[in-house]
DNA sequence: TACAGCCTTAGAGTTACTCTCAGTCAAGAT
DNA sequence: ATCTTGACTGAGAGTAACTCTAAGGCTGTA
């Protein structure tokens, strides 16, 4: 069992965040002692950890919230589930296509302002030596 | 030479974000026609393909209005800027880890679903055959 | 008795949009 | 000549998901 300082920790979420989450109806099985302070077990943290997951993902709070509660409306509901986390990870590859993407953007500026910074360097006795490209400003 | 219509659909950002970028300063460089209608140029294009790139990533908008201003500023402000960029690869990099994560879980979820799918249709005629994880609610 | 750690509700603040007026202007079609 | 369309502006309300503070309360330990 742990505190909520606890989850924070390992989740690496905000003791904030956990109780708005709470509050919000994502975790609906922590137990609380007789001081009504809750218990995380094992399993609430697969609970924060799937919550992490749909968030990081971009999922409105609202979605997740739907998710949650066909758990636990039992079987009858799996099929949803299933199509939920289905197009969860269709949004998770276009994410990383995405990603990849930009990391070729990022890569190309790197080596161009790396580039530059050398033939700045030799600027010190050679003005003439100066490229720009037309994406970058003056 | 682009109306801000047509950028808005090639760039896949629409017009009222494209204004609030350019009211934030994203955009120093683009010219107006005589009845102040914005003129996109390609290399405006390359401007707003680098703004869509940092705020992907989570760059916060002060954080990109000061790589522009940097960029505004000239040569001397080259080192900066390219920090800026190796930093943003940084992050970029381990967003692309994040989702790998959670592209497991959601695997891992995906297969979970079509097993109790698969033994729930089983289970028309052998109700005896149910699973269930303890990550899943009853 | 002080303090740390947990709880609650309420509410203000933040970021980056997102959208809706309301009003202006200019070009092209009817 | 008027109407429609598409662009512009500023003001301002609304939204999501936190994020943080304040105020007050309980409990177990030093």
């Amino acid at each position: 069992m742990y505190t909520i300082k606890e989850v924070s920790k390992i989740m690496d979420v905000s003791e904030h965040t956990l109780r708005f989450w709470a509050k919000s109806g994502f975790f609906p099985f922590i137990k609380r002692d007789a001081n009504n302070i809750r218990q995380f077990s094992d399993n609430d943290l697969e609970w924060v950890k799937i919550v992490k997951c749909l968030r990081s993902v971009g999922t409105e709070n609202k979605s997740i919230k739907r998710y949650i509660d066909l758990c636990i409306a039992g079987d009858s509901t799996i099929e949803e589930r299933y199509e939920i986390i289905r197009s969860t990870k269709q949004k998770a590859l276009s994410q990383m296509e995405d990603i990849k993407k930009q990391l070729d953007l990022l890569e190309f500026k790197e080596k161009f302002y790396q580039n530059l910074i050398k033939n700045n360097l030799e600027d010190t006795w050679n003005p003439m030596k100066r490229i720009k490209l037309d994406t970058e400003a003056v």
